[in-house]
DNA sequence: CTGAGAGTCTCCCCCGGGGCAGACTCCACG
DNA sequence: CGTGGAGTCTGCCCCGGGGGAGACTCTCAG
C-alpha cells in the first residue's frame, strides 16, 4: 500500500498538526512515524496514525501537557476510565481557575489604573500579641498551595472531635512566606489561623503552636493580589525610611474571604516583622 | 547611602519578581541594576528601581511580554497618553478571546466527548459551480486574521458606492488553505464570499474574481472548531479508500454565523477538491 | 535524462523563565 | 582572624514549539 506512504506535509494537513509538532512528538516519542528512510531521513506516516494524531491535537487544543497527552492515551488504550476521566477532571479545574484569573486580569485592563491609588492605608508599627494557631508548612505552586492548605486545616478544624471540643477559629487566615526571595512554583508557604479549644490532630504535618510576640510594619491593601504589588513597595519603603530592619518572614493576613467578596473588595493586611 | 545597595534577593521579595527574572531583565536591558560588582559579578539596585519593578511585575502578570512592557514603561515615562492606551486595549482584546476560548474549552472537558459522535454528516463527492465572489489572501496567525479578512471584506460591502449598485451576499464566507501544510501562526489563507451586483473596490488587495468549477470531496461537521478534527480525518479517509487524489487548497465553508449561534450548534462543511 | 520547483532534513536561536550544579562571596559569630 | 552558612554567580538543560538557514531529495515536465 504505496497510500501509506504518508509524507509529513500531507500528514499535517489532515491532522492539523504543525511539521515542528509532528517532529517534536517523534522525538518524544509520543507519535513516531511507521517509517522513516533512515538515508535520506524522511519521515512517512500510515494511515491508522492519523486517528492518534487527531486526538494529541485535540487533547493539546484542550491544554493537556504533552505527557499528560501521553499518559491519557496509554491509559485510554488500557481502558482505565477512572485514570481517564481524574485527568479530564484535573484539566477542567485548572482550566476554571485560569478563567478566574483571566476575568481579574480583563476587568484591571478595562477600569485601568483608576482604582489602583488610596487603595491601601498608610503603614505602620504594631505590636501583634502572642497567638496560638493551628498551622501547616509546605512547598508549592503558590497559589493552588495556599488554597489546598486552607482546606486541610479547615478539614481539622471541623472533624467531629475537634466541634466536641469546641475548637473554633478566632480570627484570619494568614500566610508566611519563608523564602528568602520570591518564588512563584516553588514557594516555601506556612498557613495559619488563630483558635481556641483543645485541638486532636491526626495529620503530623499539622501543628498547633503559638506564634511569638512580634513588632511588625503593617498596612492594608484593598483589592485583588494582582494589585498588591505597590503595597509591598510602600511598606518597604516606610521601614527603610524608619531606619527599622527586616528580621523574619513577611506574613499576608486575609482580612476579609477572598472567595466571598468582590475582587476589588479584598482586604490584605501585609506585616513585616522589625526589630 | 548603603541602604540603596539592595542585593537581588531582597529585591526579589520586595518587588515579586523572582531572581531569574532579574537576570533576565537585566540581560534584556529592561532592568538594570545601578551598580554591579565587576569582580564578583554582584547585583546591586536601588530604591528607586522599586517602583520600575513593582511595574514590571503589574504589567507581566496582566500577560504583556516583555518588549511590550518595555514599550509600555517607556511610553508611560514620555507621557504619550495614546500608545498607553492603544497597548491596554490590545491587551485587553487578546484577553477577551482567551477568554472565549477557555470557555469552549472548558465545556468540552466538562461534558466530555459525549458530543463528539455523530458531529459529522458522511462524506460525499460533489461537484462545485463557478462562483463569484469578493476574496482577501493574506497571512497570518489564522483565527485573527479570518475575523480580520471578514472584517475587511464586509466594509468594502457596506460602503455607499456598493449599496448603493445593490452589492448583495449571496452565499457563505469560506476559507482557503494555501500552505501544503498546517500552519497556525504564519497560515496562507484566503476568505471568499460570494457576492452579486457591480462592485466598486478601493483597497488593491482585494479582488472580485470567479472559484472555478470544481469537484470537491465534502462533509458537514457540528460544533465548534476545537473538534473539527476527527471530520478532516474521515474526510481524508473517504478521499482515500475512494481511490481519489487531493488536487487544491482544502477549504471551509462556513454555513452560519459562529458569532450568534451557540458554540456546537456551529456548522462548517469542509471541502477538499478532487481530480 | 535532466533540471526546476516543491518538499524535507537537521541545526540553531528565540520566548519567559524554572531547576539544578558547581563555584564563589558575603556576613556574623566565636 | 577564621569559618560556616546563607547569599549569589554563571552555565546548562527543560517546556512546546516558531522562525529561519543551508543542504539535501523527490517528482514532474520537457
Amino acid at each position: 500500500m504505496t497510500v501509506d506512504q504518508i509524507p509529513i506535509g500531507r500528514f499535517s494537513t489532515v491532522t492539523r498538526l504543525t511539521r515542528k509538532a509532528l517532529r517534536l512528538y517523534d522525538k518524544r516519542g509520543l507519535l513516531v512515524p511507521k517509517a522513516k528512510d533512515n538515508i535520506t531521513g524522511y519521515r512517512y506516516y500510515t494511515g491508522d496514525q492519523i486517528q492518534r494524531g487527531v486526538r494529541i491535537k485535540y487533547l493539546s487544543t484542550l491544554g493537556f501537557g504533552l505527557d499528560e497527552i501521553a499518559e491519557y492515551l496509554e491509559a485510554e488504550d488500557a481502558g482505565d476510565v477512572s485514570r481517564v476521566s481524574g485527568l479530564v477532571d484535573a484539566r477542567l479545574r485548572n482550566t476554571e481557575e485560569e478563567l478566574l484569573r483571566l476575568r481579574r486580569v480583563a476587568s484591571l485592563l478595562d477600569n485601568n489604573m483608576e482604582l489602583m491609588k488610596e487603595t491601601m492605608s498608610e503603614p505602620l508599627v504594631k505590636e501583634v500579641p502572642e497567638t496560638r494557631v493551628i498551622s501547616k508548612r509546605d512547598k508549592g505552586p503558590i497559589g493552588e498551595t495556599i488554597g489546598r492548605i486552607i482546606g486541610e486545616l479547615m478539614a481539622v478544624i471541623h472533624m467531629p472531635e475537634n466541634q466536641a471540643n469546641f475548637v473554633k477559629i478566632v480570627g484570619p487566615f494568614m500566610t508566611l512566606y519563608h523564602d528568602q526571595e520570591y518564588k512563584e512554583h516553588d514557594a516555601d508557604l506556612e498557613l495559619a489561623v488563630p483558635i481556641t479549644g483543645k485541638v486532636t490532630l491526626s495529620d503530623p504535618s499539622i501543628e498547633v503552636k503559638n506564634l511569638p510576640r512580634r513588632r511588625v510594619a503593617s498596612l492594608v491593601h484593598k483589592g485583588s493580589y494582582e494589585t498588591i504589588g505597590p503595597a509591598y513597595a510602600k511598606l518597604y519603603d516606610y521601614v527603610v525610611r524608619s531606619g527599622l530592619e527586616l528580621s523574619g518572614p513577611m506574613m499576608d493576613v486575609y482580612l476579609n474571604d477572598p472567595n466571598t467578596v468582590e475582587p476589588d473588595e479584598i482586604l490584605t493586611e501585609i506585616q513585616a516583622p522589625v526589630k
